[in-house]
RNA sequence: GCGCCCGUAGCUCAGCUGGAUAGAGCACCGGACUUCGAAUCCGUAGGUCGGGGGUUCGACUCCCUCCGGGCGCGCCA
């Protein structure tokens, strides 16, 4: 593996380092060469010795090759530029290296947390970037040994279900056996027909309800569960919650538990940590000023008006009151457990339960690391619920409870206009405008997801005639889903994405499509040679990495070694990701290894090639670089049609 | 007012913990299908990295300041 070999340079040149100068060494940084002429590996280590020890970086550089001595892995080492040490890594030892995978499994359980929707209407495209970001950070966890919990917490009984609940009361007049005859009823999507009673209940509080009392009133019954209106609340919600997983699922994306709010509080954890943060002064009682009444947490600054208000003063608690609960049991430091039942049984998703529940669930919680899918505009609150777990002495784990932070998706102006949404002439103006989606404003996941699907089914039917529709539509399903997730995944975490129909939905350049197509061509030259020849023994593909002639291939040409040596990569990529939270790196990654793929395909003849040991060569590039496009594609929950 | 983020080619964005000649895609223009499929490839053009200081052998990257834009700061979440 490729970060084994990093490893074992940074341990030498510290070595040599300390016995040359007798000083501490610097941090080593290793880097891409520009040119692979130049080498694959370098670093300026010489240029931030040389003011240390008084002497011009070429000639430490120099020192530090010849006393390294070998390197296993590395065939030779150069002095470049104004200091730099290149590596030359030995090509077909590091292909033969490659081959043994695994990451050193780092123990302890991984908690991730995303997705959140609100169950009082449909998912959009600000969802899909969250459950795009978080299950593909998910696969890579996964791919690197670590063991995973999915999370996706449902916030059943906020003020978003109860202004739901509030317009199908008194703005529909429904009963509850109204809403069960819309459920049922399969021309109605149960999700959207809510996207719209939510879109009314704003005006129906400006005109009919200005104090939001009806709000308040409902919140309190759904909070504590019994009465009709709590049952309604229950029905809709989880009904809603149902569609977002379906939603969700048409992108790859699942989940291994769903906690509920509602349990939270029936199963009292905010009691528990309500005691400790009181018993630790983590929160105070107001008696006086602004605050008279509430359990409030003092935040950093000095004065008393930047203090959060945790328990309000007709005693019920706030959102990051229970947020502070709900993290204290993720991270293993409530002493009470949640009971769970079966939520979907075909895809193994388990839900929390206030009543009997089952027996036989698996252990959930107890995180030894916590990531938090959570949009930025949330970053004052996660750092209240963060300042939370500090007030009660969890200093590490608060450390270890990550707020895995994005930007949001935003909408261009001309976007805005083409769905009917009015704006001024300012917002025409701007770069992107943000909408609202208590005004029913957005583009609804399942919507773009069936215009892609569209599109898609067009240019597949258009391309391959001969297919069946149902071949037509699996096809086309996956392009879809690869477009979609390729397009949310390329942008880096804190750009806010403008979102645009005509970028989103095309196929040509970076985009999932042009990284299918070349992932698809890879595995048609390999099947087009079981075709044309089948008895071609594969077996001899692979004997070849054996092969003294290997080294002599590999050295023969740059342009294919650096094709291998980026396909090689993509441990090192994920592994990266995983550092830095930055899943775009990996997107970026296996575009430009297409994008090479795409270069080579063009540049060489595979099958028609006439000298039978080159032509077995490129057949294992060919193996080699769809390996890694197809796991990296998998990574990004992307699928490679069987042809496109 | 305080805090966070952003400003790189006409547009949308990359640029790893400071390192070698700042890169892609789209759009534009010009080429390549009798070949493993052209959802592809090749080429041309396009940048005072918002402005100004500073630190450094070296700054798109770090610090200060100014300008422009976005977001957050509720007994909502």
């Amino acid at each position: 593996m490729l970060l084994d070999l990093h490893a074992r340079i940074k341990d030498v040149l510290r070595s040599t380092i300390r016995s040359q100068w007798n000083i501490e060494p610097p941090e080593i940084t290793l880097s891409q060469t520009p040119k692979i002429e130049l080498g694959e590996l370098a670093t300026p280590v010489s240029l931030a010795l040389a003011k240390q020890l008084q002497r011009a970086p070429r000639g430490i550089a120099e020192e530090l090759i010849a006393r390294a001595g070998k390197i296993e892995g590395i065939e030779r080492m150069e002095v470049a530029g104004a200091g730099y040490i290149n590596f030359y890594v030995d090509r077909a030892a590091t292909l033969r290296g490659s081959r043994v995978r695994g990451f050193a499994t780092e123990a302890g359980k991984v908690i991730v947390e995303h997705t959140n929707i609100n169950p009082n209407k449909a998912a959009h495209i600000g969802h899909l970037r969250n459950a795009a970001i978080g299950d593909t950070f998910v696969r890579i966890l996964q791919a690197a040994g670590r063991n995973v919990e999915v999370q996706n917490y449902i916030d059943n009984t906020g003020v978003q279900v109860a202004d739901v609940i509030v317009g199908l009361k008194h703005v529909e007049k429904k009963t509850i056996e109204d809403i069960q005859r819309i459920i049922k009823d399969s021309s109605v999507k149960f999700d959207y027909y809510c996207w719209d009673v939510y879109a009314r209940v704003a005006s129906f509080y400006e005109l009919e309800d200005p104090k939001h009392t009806l709000r308040a009133e409902t919140l309190k019954e759904i909070e504590e569960g019994k009465s009709e209106t709590a049952r309604m609340a229950e029905l809709v919600a989880m009904t809603i919650a149902r569609c977002h997983l379906r939603t969700m699922a048409r992108i790859n994306v699942d989940y291994d538990l769903l906690p509920r709010e509602s349990d939270i509080l029936h199963l009292k954890f905010w009691d528990y940590a309500f005691r400790e943060l009181r018993q630790k002064d983590a929160i105070f009682f107001e008696s006086e000023g602004k605050n008279k009444g509430c359990w409030v947490m003092r935040l950093e600054s000095e004065g008393h008006d930047d203090d959060k208000i945790i328990v309000r003063s007709n005693g019920t608690v706030t959102y990051v009151g229970k947020d502070i609960a709900y993290q204290l049991w993720k991270l293993g430091l409530l002493k009470q457990d949640f009971r769970y039942d079966v939520f979907e049984a075909q895809q193994n998703v388990w839900v929390t339960t206030s009543s009997a529940g089952t027996p036989n669930h698996p252990s959930f919680g107890s995180g030894d690391t916590v990531y938090n899918l959570i949009d930025v505009r949330q970053s004052y609150l996660q750092n209240v619920v963060r300042q939370g777990l500090l007030g009660l002495g969890y200093e590490e784990q608060a450390r270890r409870s990550i707020h895995f932070s994005y930007e949001v998706v935003a909408l261009t102006p001309a976007c805005a206009e083409e769905l009917g949404i009015e704006i001024s002439d300012e917002d025409r103006k701007r770069a992107h405008i943000e909408v609202s989606g208590r005004k029913g404003q957005g583009v609804k996941a399942d919507d773009l997801l069936d215009t892609l699907e569209n599109d898609a089914k067009q240019e597949v039917a258009k391309r391959n005639p001969e297919l069946r529709n149902s071949e037509v539509a699996e096809i086309a399903h996956r392009i879809a889903v690869g477009a979609l997730r390729y397009f949310l995944l390329k942008f880096t975490r804190n750009a806010i994405i403008a979102f645009d129909f005509r970028e989103a939905l095309n196929f040509d350049g970076e985009t999932g499509p042009y990284l299918q197509y070349a992932a698809v061509r890879g595995n048609n030259i390999i099947n087009k040679l079981r075709e044309a020849e089948p008895d071609f023994d594969f077996s001899r593909v692979h004997q070849l990495l054996n092969d003294p002639k290997l080294e002599a291939f590999l050295n023969e040409s740059n342009d294919i070694w650096e094709l291998v040596y980026l396909a090689l990569r993509l441990d090192e990529i994920a592994n990266q990701v995983i550092m830095t939270l930055e899943p775009a790196t990996l997107a970026k990654y296996a575009f430009t290894l297409a994008q090479r793929f795409s270069l080579f395909y063009h540049r060489y003849r595979i099958i028609s090639e006439e000298d039978p040991q080159k032509r077995l060569f490129y057949v294992l590039v060919v193996d080699l670089v769809r390996e890694s496009l197809t796991k990296a594609l998998d990574l990004m929950g992307i699928e490679v049609p069987r042809r496109m």
